[in-house]
DNA sequence: GCGACAG
DNA sequence: ATCTTGTCGC
């Protein structure tokens, strides 16, 4: 982009040497069909097994963050100095923990004719936020179930990009493996920088809940299998549908004791971590309200931004 | 043609 | 997702 050549500049949100697979950019200007054959592309490449990477034990949340008077400060990660300084003071995150990356967006009012999104990068690390990260980008197409990546792609990637710290896990608003061609944008983002990713959605795009998701405990779970939406090679030569693969699960993270108002999470694989495993980590994640706290954080932090930019 | 559909 | 205060129930 040559400065001398008059046309309008416009940086780049997303810097494709800094991804991992630049061939499965969330470019909103393809077809609906070629949009649809990156996915199947996409979901050929991801990985729906574990790491071995990370175990929800070394990601596990046991305070919310109290949200009542604004955002939690950032902190930098525990050193001799901290205690030296003042023995009092508590610890920050042990540096070794894995960082936890939530990601979500917020929409600027449309005010002209151009909707834009913000949204929120919250690095999480040892139960503490050790960083802040959003941008502002245009929106290209209008959300269409099954294409949202295309839509929020972007927009997820900028925030990503503007935050310094290394995600050792991913936790995306919206399914992964739920989709109708496995490649949710979980899956998208998590190929994408080829970082293990969990996909988060408040309801079901697509797939059967092996039992009813009604008036269900907290802690409770069901899988969801792919049903004739789904038109992987697997769910589709699966002989009972009982046989079908398991594509994620439907999961009460919250419930409470005399009232059945909660509606359970739909949890699904993004990247390098398995259906069970994805349960396992949103749990740990989870410290007391329906979403996990990075989210939960991310949710906060792009409302925020939100008002800041306008 | 009808239904179903993350954010 | 977004437009929005109070309010019913634990």
């Amino acid at each position: 982009m040559s400065p001398t050549d008059g046309s309008p500049t416009r940086s780049p949100p997303v810097d494709p040497d800094t991804v991992a697979a630049p061939e499965f950019l969330p470019d909103p200007t393809l077809s609906r069909a070629e949009m649809e054959s990156l996915q199947r592309e996409l979901a050929a490449t991801a990985t729906f097994a574990d790491d071995h990477a990370i175990e929800p034990a070394a990601v596990a949340i046991d305070e919310p963050a109290d949200l009542t008077d604004g955002l939690p400060p950032a902190r930098a990660n525990a050193s001799d100095a901290d205690s030296r300084i003042d023995p009092d003071r508590p610890a920050g995150p042990d540096p070794n923990a894995p960082v936890v990356v939530g990601v979500d967006q917020a929409f600027l009012t449309p005010e002209d004719g151009a909707d834009r999104a913000v949204s929120a990068a919250v690095a999480v690390r040892d139960g503490v936020v050790t960083e802040y990260a959003s941008a502002t980008t245009p929106l290209s197409i209008p959300y269409i179930p099954g294409l949202l990546a295309f839509r929020e792609g972007e927009p997820v990637l900028a925030a990503l990009d503007a935050l310094d710290a290394e995600p050792d896990l991913l936790v995306c608003d919206g399914s992964g493996r739920i989709h109708f061609r496995e490649a949710g944008i979980a899956t998208h983002v998590g190929v994408l920088l080829d970082v293990p990713s969990v996909g988060v959605a408040k309801s079901l795009l697509c797939g059967d809940p092996d039992e009813s998701t009604e008036e269900r405990p907290e802690g409770w779970r069901t899988p969801v299998r792919a049903d004739d939406s789904v038109e992987t090679a697997a769910a589709r030569s699966a002989a009972d549908s009982d046989d079908a693969p398991v594509i994620g699960h439907a999961f009460q993270s919250r419930q409470y004791p005399n009232s059945r108002r909660v509606n359970p999470l739909y949890v699904s694989p993004g990247h390098r971590v398995s259906a069970e495993t994805t349960v396992g980590l949103t749990d740990a994640l989870c410290a007391g309200y329906k979403l996990p706290e990075p989210t939960r954080l991310a949710d906060a932090s792009a409302d925020a931004a939100k008002r800041e930019r306008d």
